[in-house]
DNA sequence: GCGGATGATTACTC
DNA sequence: GAGTAATCATCCGC
């Protein structure tokens, strides 16, 4: 054996026993292979060599194969007859010529003692393998012959003498080929001395330990080890992929076993194992105690961390249960894998995500926690297992936009690395009126943004609404689990949109929708005119639509409304919030997401769960009358596509919502340089201009407000292809929700990265390690 | 393909 | 030498 191990080469017991049961059979064996001896054969006095046959005896020995038991009586009248009858045993099947073998004088030469060895050993027939050893002659012809020694070892272990076994074997260099059954000798003898010392068999560890004493001699081993337990760089990477999700895809697996030089079914069974010692409570405790990777670590790295710093408490069955204390009845809003997310009225908490009251950020499909006074996160920034990233309020206070002027920065990106992310960072910050990016090259935003590729599809629709307040961009907005819409600072409410923002409806991860078939209604809770009504929310199994009724917000007609959700693809979608079509806020709107009590019911989540998201007052999103923009303002392609079918007709009603067509917020990329959108504040296109957000919620940052009066660029970045992000793509790329922006607004997403970025820049490494590595989901997924 | 059970291997400790 | 835990592999049922 060329690279076996002293262990891992040897066979088990079971297979010595199995090859010592021969022997037992090897006499009524031998029967079918000896030759019969009756006719007994002279043989020539033992010579040295070469042996000599009768050729008679030859003719006659190999002419008389036979099983009877009478040849083998005949043949153990002595062992000269047996030598006999074993050589021409041997004549006949290794020479096929039994009829020249009787013609021809035969001469035994050291090869033919070793075929008449291999032979007896083949069949098993130790007991009469000794008696040929024995008989044959002392010659230094035959000395060294390996096949000789082999069966000479056999002998030695068959009839229990082991130290002439050891001796063999550690006197010659045998031939790889022979080493795995030597070595099998050699352990077997070691453990039947220990097994007869000690009058009791052998554990699995006692032969481990008598292999440890008694290590292979290098005359029956190569030396090569091997390694039982996976080099700590291969465990590395298991554990790491491990923490990402517990289940790989077969890629995934593939791909890491080819990184850690492991076969796919080590890898497999590595994951398994490791997936069964964590659901083994005992075991778990202690190898998380080991290893730094406990369980509860495990179970949040299922793709669905739970980022939130607020009170988690972890039962021993694996669920979750995430409270934010207020006085509100805690609500069970989904079931995220092993997790039940329980939160009050004072947080928002969508998709996995959690929007903590006190700081109102609006935190939309993401796993990870994004806690600041402002801000909209969209899909999530993943920032790891634990990793909490905390938006600075005086950062955020500096972004570049501000005061009534809405603009909207969707980013996309594809994989690019830190630096090309700083660049960007930077060069978003010098040009805060114009937030744009390289229309050439995919935005680069590691660790947030996956190195999927970015597909920047159709902007469909711009229709304009009641006095052109409203842009409404029909296209599917998305933005992936990595994307980030920052509302800038404004303010004391600087958490509140400034403007009207349409998103596509809410969709619930599917593994949400399949553990807890909970709805998501979002009801309205005032009366301002600006809140959002039960009209406007629709209700789709695990799904959460959000619209508005906003005075200044535009409802469009989705086509095709009415068609029934299909099947959402769960993969990929597990983080993945679709918003609602429209979902113009102000800065009284309220939104209360009601969970249906109805729906969840049997579903484990909280029976009592009736509020499910709920921005207070004080957390709205603060709205201006959006302006409108003109479609052929926006891109060409807004312009020849397909327009809205169904334009509100009042400025606050909701028409309808469409259940069949939704974009997932997800995979939102820059718009090249052509799609930027120059939007002058007094362009006749946009419509009416509102009155700048700080008149209405009081938006600071005016100097700010100035860079954005001179010009207003509207990057966005729609993904019509919903198919392609886990929910179901209807017929007409025209349908699905939009951005509705307002010019007065910007939602300044690179100042927001930047800010994030700069909470982030010690954990820039390990988020963008950690996105890699979904992005590589992703890209499976896809 | 997964979970559960179980055996084998290995290392550590007493 | 023995106990124990961790690790890896295998088998089996679903």
């Amino acid at each position: 054996m060329s690279s076996s191990s002293p262990t891992g080469q040897i066979a088990s017991a079971a297979d010595i026993k199995q090859e010592n049961g021969m022997e037992s059979a090897s006499e009524g064996q031998e029967a079918h292979q000896e030759v019969a001896g009756g006719a007994a054969v002279g043989l020539n006095p033992p010579a040295p060599a070469p042996f000599s046959l009768e050729p008679g005896d030859a003719a006659a020995a190999a002419a008389r194969v036979s099983g009877e038991e009478g040849a083998v009586a005949a043949a153990a009248a002595g062992a000269a007859a047996d030598q006999v009858q074993l050589h021409s045993e041997l004549l006949g099947r290794h020479h096929h010529a039994a009829a020249a073998a009787a013609q021809t004088p035969l001469a035994f030469s050291p090869d033919h003692v070793a075929c008449v060895c291999e032979a007896l050993q083949q069949g098993g027939n130790l007991d009469r393998l000794a008696r040929f050893l024995w008989s044959l002659p002392q010659s230094d012809l035959l000395r060294g012959n390996e096949s000789l020694l082999k069966a000479r070892a056999l002998v030695a272990f068959h009839q229990g003498i082991y130290p002439e076994l050891y001796s063999i074997l550690e006197s010659h260099s045998f031939e790889s080929a022979n080493h795995p059954l030597l070595q099998q000798l050699w352990y077997k003898a070691r453990y039947t001395e220990a097994e007869r010392a000690r009058g009791r068999p052998l554990g699995a560890v006692d032969k481990y330990r008598l292999r440890r004493k008694f290590p292979l001699p290098r005359t029956i081993w190569d030396g090569e080890e091997t390694v039982y337990c996976f080099k700590e760089k291969s465990r590395n990477a298991l554990k790491e992929l491990y923490k990402q999700n517990r289940y790989p895809s077969p890629a995934e697996k593939r791909h890491l076993a080819k990184i850690t030089g492991l076969s796919l079914t080590q890898v497999s069974n590595w994951f398994k194992n490791r997936r069964q010692r964590d659901r083994n409570p005992s075991e778990t405790q202690s190898k998380s105690e080991s290893d730094g990777n406990p369980s509860t670590e495990d179970e949040s790295s299922k793709g669905h961390e739970d980022l939130s710093p607020h009170p988690l408490s972890s039962s021993s069955d694996g669920v979750t249960n995430l409270s934010l204390s207020s006085h509100m009845e805690p609500v069970y809003m989904q079931q995220i894998g092993n997790a039940k997310i329980s939160l009050s009225s004072s947080g928002v908490l969508l998709n996995g995500s959690l929007v903590p009251a006190s700081t109102s950020p609006v935190f939309l499909n993401g796993n990870s926690f994004i806690q600041g006074p402002s801000g909209v996160i969209l899909n999530g920034l993943n920032v790891g297992n634990t990793q909490t990233v905390s938006l600075n309020p005086p950062k955020m206070s500096s972004n570049i936009v501000s005061n009534g002027i809405s603009m909207t920065d969707i980013l996309g990106s594809t994989s690019q690395d830190v630096k090309e992310f700083k660049v960007l960072q930077s060069s978003a910050a010098n040009s805060a009126a114009t937030t744009s990016y390289s229309p050439s090259a995919p935005v680069s935003f590691p660790g947030l943004i996956p190195s999927t590729e970015v597909k920047r599809e159709d902007i469909q629709t711009a229709a304009s609404q009641d006095g052109g307040s409203v842009v409404t961009f029909t296209t599917p907005v998305q933005i992936n689990q990595y994307g980030i819409v920052q509302i800038p600072n404004s303010g004391a409410n600087g958490q509140f949109l400034n403007g009207s923002i349409g998103f596509s409806p809410l969709q619930l991860p599917p593994v949400s929708v399949a553990a807890s078939q909970g709805n998501i209604s979002v009801n309205s809770s005032t009366s301002d005119g600006s809140t959002f009504t039960s009209e406007s929310a629709t209700v789709q199994q695990g799904k959460v639509f959000l619209s508005s009724l906003a005075p200044s917000a535009v409802v469009y007609t989705v086509p095709n409304s009415g068609q029934t959700i299909g099947s959402v693809k769960q993969e990929g979608l597990e983080r993945s919030l679709v918003f609602s079509q429209l979902m113009p806020v102000n800065q009284n709107a309220q939104v209360n997401a009601n969970l249906s009590s109805e729906n969840i019911s049997g579903s484990g989540l909280h029976p009592l769960a009736s509020s499910l998201v709920n921005v207070s007052p004080t957390h709205n999103f603060s709205l201006t009358p959006p302006t409108l923009l003109n479609p052929t303002e926006l891109n060409p392609d807004i312009a020849d596509s397909q327009p809205m079918s169904a334009p509100v007709a009042s400025k606050s009603t909701v028409t309808s919502v469409s259940n069949t067509n939704y974009a997932t917020l997800q995979n939102c990329s820059l718009i090249t340089g052509q799609d930027l959108l120059s939007v002058p504040l007094t362009q006749a296109a946009l419509g009416e201009i509102v009155p700048t957000t700080e008149d209405q919620v009081g938006h600071p940052s005016p100097s700010v407000h100035q860079d954005f009066v001179r010009e207003h660029r509207l990057v966005l970045q729609s993904v019509a292809n919903i198919k392609e992000n886990f929910l179901p793509n209807s017929e007409s790329k025209t349908t699905s929700s939009l951005m509705m922006l307002d010019s007065k607004s910007k939602y300044v997403l690179d100042g927001m990265v930047e800010t994030v970025c700069e909470d982030l820049e010690t954990d820039k490494k390990e988020l963008a390690k950690l996105q890699t590595v979904q992005l590589d989901e992703d890209m499976q997924d896809l």
